[in-house]
DNA sequence: CGGCGGCTTGAGGTTGGTCAAGGCATGTGG
DNA sequence: CCACATGCCTTGACCAACCTCAAGCCGCCG
């Protein structure tokens, strides 16, 4: 029944969080619908804006378009730890929107487009529609199974396996949503801002790419990285993307055994 | 895993679990009669059993009525990182079971009551009922945000500021579902344990507690752990119990404005 | 009583942080 | 079109923090 509506001159069903949902689940039109209605009202901020501010209080979510941004916490030892690079398809405010206030921060690092979404319309959908507040589930589920990731490489792993790992969960998430082919990708960050995520010094990732380099694992000219041995760098970051795979709710059919 | 019986005289209201969904949103009488379906199957673990192996196929949740798993990965250079330390109310396998494979191992660290959940049980009770649904996105952000704080810990925290946030985090997680009253707690990990959640080797974290007792932060005997001074600790861990607190989905009313 | 796991303490060495200086690219305004 | 400023990468020297290894000890449990 119900008329897709367009946000753009794109059907909701390009959008890569829709995109993202409907692989976990397969939504039906009223679903689409629903989302489309969501997805209404777009926004554009610039590079270097503050999307959210730790604690204040926010009740809307933004559901990323295009553009990057990240999601930190300044420390009062003056240090920034960086706990996730939001990319298309992510929701910001998730889950800062679920707090009374925000407990981290939030600001892009380039142009970016958005879905200006109030909480309430979220949660009504949510309660509204069991087949996407389950499709949620799965997303958060996988979200967080990114973070603990993080977690592994900021507590145990040493400084170049870390960044192995990093540059790896980078490409696969950017080739994901379209924005890297092939076994290269624009790097959206500066080598501080890298050690921000991976917890190193700025001077010390630079030893450590210079390292990958000189073992001919990669290579960089400007911001693009290229990946030229993927294997030893898998093994090198103990990368498995399993973790970053898409997580059918319901399995396609009698499946296989599939090789680990 | 062995005895499987039925639910015994507790109703499904005291469940830490539920409680911890009634906290979100109201669940209404349908919701609580397939929530007590879903819970029907006891299964009681012993300490230092494995219940979910790195790399394995899962497909049954196990929601946890009572004791302790920890979380965590083994790396290649001999290293382990503990990403999470669960406690009752907490789903184990969320979010394994959502992979072909699971991505880290659960261990308990103590004697367990589980409730085993077979995953198609779990994701018809999603798609059937919105209301849960919703609650388990809520459920699953805040999930998140501890992942994320646990990020900053390993990554920017000094080690003293780590184990004074590792501290607090504990109390108020356990004190939050029943497992400690006051300002002590049980703590049910060794010291070297302790390290491979904070990413510290067992001697410093040894040290690092021994610097807190010597500054009348905390006192320790034999694993019961006491905050001395609470607010000092706060201070030094930049702990704010925000992220682990209550995330109702519905405003009760008109909120009046809290301190942050 | 003996064994074992975990706590405690010490010595020594490496890693990686800090600080600082220089270079290169990019962009901007005159 | 050039002068200059800015931000980032790169490199080096130095040093402290934290890891590793090791030994001794305590308390608990069999």
């Amino acid at each position: 029944m119900a008329v897709v509506r367009k946000t753009d001159g794109n059907p909701v069903k390009d959008n890569p969080f829709v995109l993202k949902l409907n692989r976990s689940i397969r939504l039906d039109d009223d679903d689409l619908a629903a989302l489309a209605d969501l997805l209404a009202r777009k926004v554009v901020v610039k590079k270097a804006k503050d999307i959210i501010v730790e604690g204040y209080e926010y009740k809307a979510l933004h559901i990323v378009e295009s553009g990057f941004a990240i999601r930190y916490k300044l420390l009062h030892n003056g240090k920034r730890q960086i706990v996730k690079i939001i990319l298309p398809g992510d929701i910001i405010g998730f889950p800062a929107c679920f707090y009374e206030h925000a407990t981290f921060s939030v600001t892009a690092i380039s142009k970016m487009d958005l879905h200006h979404v109030p909480l309430e319309a979220f949660t009504d959908l949510c309660l509204k529609r069991a087949n996407i507040a389950t499709a949620l589930v799965w997303f958060a589920a996988r979200e967080a199974a990114i973070y603990a990731e993080h977690i592994v490489d900021t507590g145990r792993r040493e400084p170049l396996e870390r960044l192995a790992h990093f540059l790896l969960e980078m490409l696969t998430r950017l080739r994901a949503v379209g924005c890297a082919s092939g076994n290269s990708f624009e790097m959206p960050l500066s080598q501080e801002g890298i050690g921000d995520v991976v917890g190193l010094s700025g001077p010390h990732v630079n030893r450590m790419l210079a390292e990958l380099k000189s073992e001919g694992l990669i290579a960089t000219t400007g911001h693009e990285v290229k990946i030229l041995d993927m294997a030893a760098l898998q093994i090198l970051g103990e990368f498995r993307p399993a973790y970053l795979d898409r997580t059918p709710i319901r399995d396609p059919g009698p499946g296989r055994p599939r090789a680990r």
